[in-house]
DNA sequence: GTAGGTGGGACAATTATTGTCCAACTAAAA
DNA sequence: TTTTAGTTGGACAATAATTGTCCCACCTAC
């Protein structure tokens, strides 16, 4: 049968960007829920006019019912995206890009969603998806997993109600507190994740740059403890992979500690730690977190991150990456991660 | 998987026309061997330009070699063409009228291939090819076939030696001569099917338009009855379906004759029978040759005819043929048999 | 040779597409 | 009630693509 996709594609060859666009637009569409042309054509990149024709197709085909408050996807849309979710993915090229990246980086698995997160909230709702949907594949009921800061982690919660299936599920924050705005926290996202899911949540606040003394200090106490033997106990870590520089601004560091960072070359960063081009652990958020080392006898590890700017830090974390790692990225981010490997060969 | 088709469908609805267009195309470049843009732009019904302009994307996508003796079809075209083979005959909805015209008619199956045979070679061929593939079908080595005259079922012999394997039939002729072209008598056409197969035929010249007595005294002949003992051994029977007036006049029928055909009503004719509207025998030649009553014990009968303008005939023969019929039939006739039982309803 | 075919180049005429308005309307906010 | 911010659908000139129709150089079989 995918040899029949294939002959489809040899005679009519224009078929994948015609298919691509209208999904795009039908995809946008739905998630928006009720969108009018203007908005729409700046949401998919497209000119008003060439939205209009689309639209007015999709209209025609009963796709979508279009009134003067705006467009809506109808039942049988929402079938037909369903309908066409995987081929897409095949023809746009994203399958082989998926291989080649688990390969170069010895992954379980890559996930690559169409679009770029940067440019593009399409791409940023897939990946919350895909995300959510991953995390109900790799989690067994009263399982614990552990969560970590950032935007994109946190935009997963909104779907997880939908793709996540009830299994008393615990989350516990990957991370103490790191002074950053308080939504993207890894507690409050935690927190989030089991009022999505009706599961418990485990949080842990501890002040950001503590002193050495203080830190080692509380790594002592109680509470602290339990904390950390829990990430012993975690199945599933789900986290984000962030710039260094723009987590490091975020964070207020202090200008030294920028500077310290920067010197190391540091380029991306994840669970606190801060990686160089080569995926060397570099300089560490002193917090309470879940370790590097505990990472790898955890089952699933499910990272998170998109957009085009990303690629270099994703690239470094990956180097080292533990093999149990699920890579769920977007389109841009993936072939700027092979430009550059292609560059480096 | 039928499901994706549909969706496809329903987001690029203009596939199915470019689709057909291309597949027309490369089906005749296949069929013609090697042809030039202007002879083929003729062939398929399309202007120069378009042909132009899409042969020189099937040229570009490596299905068709173009070079300055005209243009060839490649492997990978031919390969193209088989995949595509049952799309094409879903999508433009051939499918579903073969079905209604099945039902319509109670016959065991319907084929239809695209195309009107009148107005295209291409359609002639495939109903050529489509026959000759189901006779493969439909018989086991030894067993006898007859077959009738006439143009359609001449033309599947350069097709018989591709698609049926060697299977030691036997080819008899379904009726003596009729006193046309010799290429269309069925004498011709059963020696030609044994030539091409490797098989044996009993061919049966009788002149045309004998008296009464002398027919009565040919038919107590041994040669004769004995032809006639192997209509009763026959296990499929392969014709085709005329109109009346047409057959008549191919006959030299006389001035009388074809008055009599006429104010009976007939419209149709096969096996030397004329029938009316309503599929009644309204006349008959006088030849030797397989009865009516003889068909409906034989095992299959195989109905080859196509082109709109036989549309009537046709539909006249099937009123009553016997329920083993298969019908292999043209896009432009099947349309307008349909159109004419919605008319009478 | 030459007659009858081939593909490719060229180009004006026509047709479709595109970008960009505006008017009429609606629903909710003020 | 009026205002505001959104919606669609109509309109239309500018622009781009498509189309029909030649011609030319070339090849091949006779």
């Amino acid at each position: 049968m995918n040899n029949l996709l294939q002959a489809q594609l040899k005679i009519v060859p224009e078929m994948p960007l015609l298919l691509q666009k209208r999904y795009k637009i039908l995809m946008a569409i739905l998630l928006a829920g009720e969108i009018g042309r203007r908005s729409l054509s700046e949401l998919v990149h497209l000119t008003e006019r060439e939205t209009r024709k689309e639209t007015d197709l999709l209209n025609q085909q009963g796709l979508i019912t279009i009134s003067n408050v705006g467009m809506k996807i109808t039942k049988e849309g929402k079938d037909v995206l369903d309908t066409l979710k995987d081929v897409i993915h095949e023809w746009s090229g994203l399958i082989q890009l998926e291989q080649q990246l688990q390969q170069t980086y010895n992954l379980t698995r890559v996930i690559i969603v169409p679009g770029d997160s940067e440019e593009n909230n399409l791409a940023k709702s897939l990946l919350g998806q895909v995300a959510a949907k991953q995390l109900n594949c790799l989690t067994q009921s009263k399982q614990i997993v552990a969560v970590t800061g950032g935007g994109t982690i946190a935009s997963i919660a909104e779907y997880l109600t939908q793709f996540v299936k009830q299994k008393a599920l615990t989350y516990v924050a990957a991370r103490g507190g790191i002074g950053e705005d308080v939504q993207l926290q890894a507690n409050t996202i935690a927190a989030s994740f089991a009022t999505a899911t009706n599961g418990l949540s485990r949080t842990l606040y501890l002040p950001d740059h503590l002193s050495e003394e203080a830190y080692n200090m509380m790594m002592k106490e109680p509470v602290i403890k339990e904390m950390l033997e829990l990430y012993d106990q975690t199945s599933v870590v789900i986290h984000g992979i962030g710039d260094a520089m723009e987590m490091a601004r975020r964070r207020n560091s202090t200008p030294e500690e920028i500077q310290t960072i920067e010197q190391a070359g540091a380029v991306g960063e994840a669970f606190g730690y801060y990686f160089n081009k080569d995926g060397k652990a570099v300089h560490r958020i002193r917090t309470v977190g879940i370790q590097l080392k505990q990472l790898e006898s955890v089952q699933h590890l499910l990272a998170v991150a998109g957009g085009s700017s990303k690629a270099t830090a994703i690239g470094s974390y990956l180097k080292h990456a533990p093999p149990q790692t699920v890579l769920i990225t977007d389109e841009g981010a993936a072939n700027e991660l092979v430009k550059q490997n292609r560059d480096i060969n």
